[in-house]
RNA sequence: GUGGGUGUAGCUCAGUUGGCAGAGCACUAGGUUGUGGUCCUGGUUGUCGCGGGUUCGACCCCCGUCACUCACCCCA
């Protein structure tokens, strides 16, 4: 037996740095006024399809869908912002509180062929505002992940933006385009001349280099922006090189997914082969009307929590060996016979329950093999209980880094154990 | 969905024109009766991914299949 395809287990090993990526995210979102929220894993089909988009390629080929026994179609979600948008309309949050923001972390479904930094079950970590039109809350959440990456010790990340628009300003730059390319349209890919009919947006983003050269010149959405549009990106732009967060405008930027508006913008690793995208985000005001909920600005991003998490496996191995050793024990106790084995048993539930991290290996091992144990789980101290020392009342400390050993009276064992080892 | 690469011990990998299945690490037991890391000595561990074929004989050659992996695509 094993995992299926493109999934598969986070082994305890590996795990440290999870907690820690979890524990300075949601510190940091927290201090920014951000709420965790769950929500399910699963959802009704329809509420992906009308959200992403019927067209792209997640909702067409990518989800892992289903009948339930009475046959309503069902869907692992393959993101996160639907359904919390579903959440938010469905409890009718914009009726007690103007603003709300949301964090997140959980695992995600697509049924691709799975690669270095993705696979089928993966995991991110969202964040999402409601209620906020202004600019300032894009840049917010921009430098939001900047903070994140540089608080995890994060180099080599850019951070790519670009404004797509609105309803507004979107006829007059589909236009644009699709007269650009219906004058080069021999030199595109197949895939790209079936894209002009579903989402000409996205030839914007083929990475085939033919496509590149017939792309040069193209109209780029930036080019067509409304007023409103314009002002807006304006202030993204500006207030972020005042503040001094590195990123550059990338126009051929489209994100795969139809709900985005205005801004959007990824940050991109050069360190995971192909699957450059850490994080990705974007404006998407209309989703929330979309989805049978009052016009509402809406604005969010994904962290590819997988991703993240090789990034820095790659870049600091040192720190994986601090964070392995972390894990040690305060104690370790040694139990030599039965008598001693049950006493141990007795000592170490007390002192976990008084704050002293303690194991005994219950196998019944000789001295030696459950001194190497001790060793070999980092534990700090070691309490030796033989027969000499149950016949003596008094047990063996020995501390693992400086050799010294001391005596320490049974009957007064657990608090004095305390003092000692939690100097 | 389409290509390329790789499948041998728990892990990392050797394996000679086709002739007994290997190393290091790990694990385990010892090294004057009860003291860890380094050191020394011994020991355990295999459906050579799976199924066919060729051959006196296949880890090795051929066909099929599955898995992993990288890339296309798409995204986080």
């Amino acid at each position: 037996m094993q995992t299926i395809r493109g999934f598969r287990d986070i082994l305890p090993e590996h795990i440290s740095l999870w907690q820690k990526v979890e524990k300075e995210a949601f510190a940091l979102f927290e201090s920014f006024g951000f709420r965790e929220i769950r929500i399910p894993i699963l959802e009704k089909t329809q509420l992906f399809a009308r959200s992403i988009g019927e067209t792209t390629d997640i909702v067409e080929k990518e989800m892992y869908t289903f009948p339930d026994r009475k046959g309503e179609k069902l869907t692992l979600r393959p993101e996160a912002t639907a359904s919390i948008c579903r959440s938010y309309i469905q409890h009718k949050m914009y009726a007690t509180d103007p603003v709300r923001k949301f964090y997140m972390t959980g695992p995600m479904f697509r049924r691709e062929r799975p690669q270095k930094g993705r696979y089928r079950q993966f995991y991110q970590i969202d964040a999402e505002v409601f209620g906020i039109e202004s600019p300032y809350i894009d840049i917010e959440l921009i430098f939001l992940l900047n903070e994140l990456f540089k608080r995890l010790g994060l180099t080599g990340l850019s951070a790519h933006i670009n404004s797509l628009g609105c309803p507004e300003c979107r006829p007059s730059f589909q236009k644009a385009l699709m007269d650009f390319l219906g004058e080069r349209k021999e030199k595109l890919c197949d895939n790209c001349i079936r894209r002009m009919a579903k989402n000409p947006l996205r030839i914007l983003d083929c990475k085939v280099s033919t496509c590149q050269d017939a792309l040069k010149g193209a109209p780029a959405t930036i080019d067509h922006l409304c007023p409103a549009c314009d002002d807006h990106f304006t202030i993204v732009r500006t207030t972020l090189e005042k503040q001094g967060v590195d990123f550059s405008v990338d126009k051929s930027l489209v994100r795969g997914l139809d709900y985005y508006t205005r801004t959007a913008w990824e940050i991109q690793t050069t360190s995971l082969g192909a699957q450059s995208a850490v994080a990705g985000g974007g404006r998407y005001d209309g989703l929330v009307k979309e989805l049978g909920g009052p016009e509402t600005p809406a604005i969010g991003f994904a962290i590819g929590f997988d991703r993240l998490v090789e990034v820095m496996e790659q870049l600091d191995r040192e720190q994986l060996d601090i964070e392995s050793k972390k894990l040690s024990l305060d104690l370790f106790i040694v139990a030599l016979g039965d008598a001693a084995l049950e006493k141990a048993y007795f000592w170490s539930c007390d002192l976990n329950r008084a704050g002293v991290r303690t194991m005994v290996d219950f196998r019944g091992k000789s001295l030696k093999s459950l001194m190497k144990r001790a060793d070999k789980l980092k534990a700090s101290h070691v309490l030796i209980a033989g027969e000499n020392e149950l016949n003596d009342n008094k047990l063996i400390l020995r501390n693992m880094n400086t050799k010294n050993q001391t005596f320490v009276p049974i009957e007064n064992l657990v608090p004095e154990l305390m003092t000692i080892i939690q100097k």
